[in-house]
DNA sequence: TCTTAAATAAGAACGATTGTCAATAACATA
DNA sequence: TATGTTATTGACAATCGTTCTTATTTAAGA
């Protein structure tokens, strides 16, 4: 919660658009929980969207909040922070370096930019707290999944 | 798999003195779990990193390699990548941001830099593949956990 | 070598997430 | 507006990553 009235609104009217665009039906529920996560700042887990949703449809199941927060997803009209539904990862490498995150398989590949490392960091991010470190995260599609055809393209050339 | 030699000797000789530092117990899983994570180049999951240790010690248990890296994460000889074992988390800002993280409670916020956006990422990088966005997450500690005390205060003013 | 606490392996338990399926509700159509 | 078709829901079982429990083994100091 705490976003601004103006914003989760114009958050709201993108989510009408795309379900519809995407032929999905528009229940209650997806909309409840889309204006949870809509206007919310904290980035909350399923569960807190599970509690939150609850409040003004206490009947709702934490299953569909899954459910919907997957869809959600796959209409690009949220995100994870992280890798989504993954398993921890580990690294050796505790030297300041950045990282390379292929979005298809997950590969990951360390690189170093000293350019990076001397970055400045806005002021007003002090605000939430001191700063121990920061590192860049690359998202992109690695060499090997570019070549082979994307999973995920549903419409079209599947003739 | 694929760190240098020297490096990979490097992180062994860094590991037997912080484990005995720490006053635990050198032992062979400990010593082939380490010589592993620290040669490897893929940033594994605990799965991986088992399968590969089962190479050489064929009766090591997942509960230890388990073990192993949370004490190696505690001892600082490693890191995990993103925020380690917790639940999916979600954002619906899907404007270009980047964000402040708690290492303590996994407070999230986000900031907005136009310096950021602008930042040129190393032509090496592309050799990985394609590159789709990029984002900054700074790690720190939250005023809310820096006003309790540090639960991870193992020695001293325990009086 | 002997002692003792720490560490291990095995398997049960746990908690987050996903799958199954019968009941329900959205929405196109009459 | 009423009806039919089909996607969606809620309940609950199942799965999978991770953690706990306990009897046995082992590292390391005396
Ligand atoms: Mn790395
Ligand atoms: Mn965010
Ligand atoms: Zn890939
Ligand atoms: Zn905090």
């Amino acid at each position: 919660m705490e976003i601004s009235f103006k914003e989760t609104n114009k958050r709201m009217a993108r989510f009408e658009k795309a379900i519809r665009q995407a032929g999905v039906k528009v229940t209650i529920q997806r909309l409840e929980i889309f204006r949870v996560i809509a206007s919310s700042i904290d980035h909350p887990d399923v569960e807190t969207v599970y509690e939150r949703v609850r409040e003004r449809l206490p009947t709702v199941s934490l299953d569909t909040v899954y459910r919907t927060m997957w869809m959600l997803l796959d209409l690009g009209l949220i995100s994870t922070l992280g890798a989504s539904r993954d398993r921890t990862r580990f690294d050796a490498n505790m030297e300041n370096h950045h990282h390379f995150v292929c979005s298809r398989c997950g590969l990951t590949r360390d690189f170093y930019s000293e350019e990076l490392d001397g970055i400045k960091i806005p002021e007003s991010v002090k605000d939430f707290g001191s700063i121990e470190k920061a590192h860049l995260e690359v998202v992109g599609v690695c060499k090997q999944c570019a070549a082979k055809p994307n999973p995920k393209a549903q419409e079209e050339d599947t003739s």
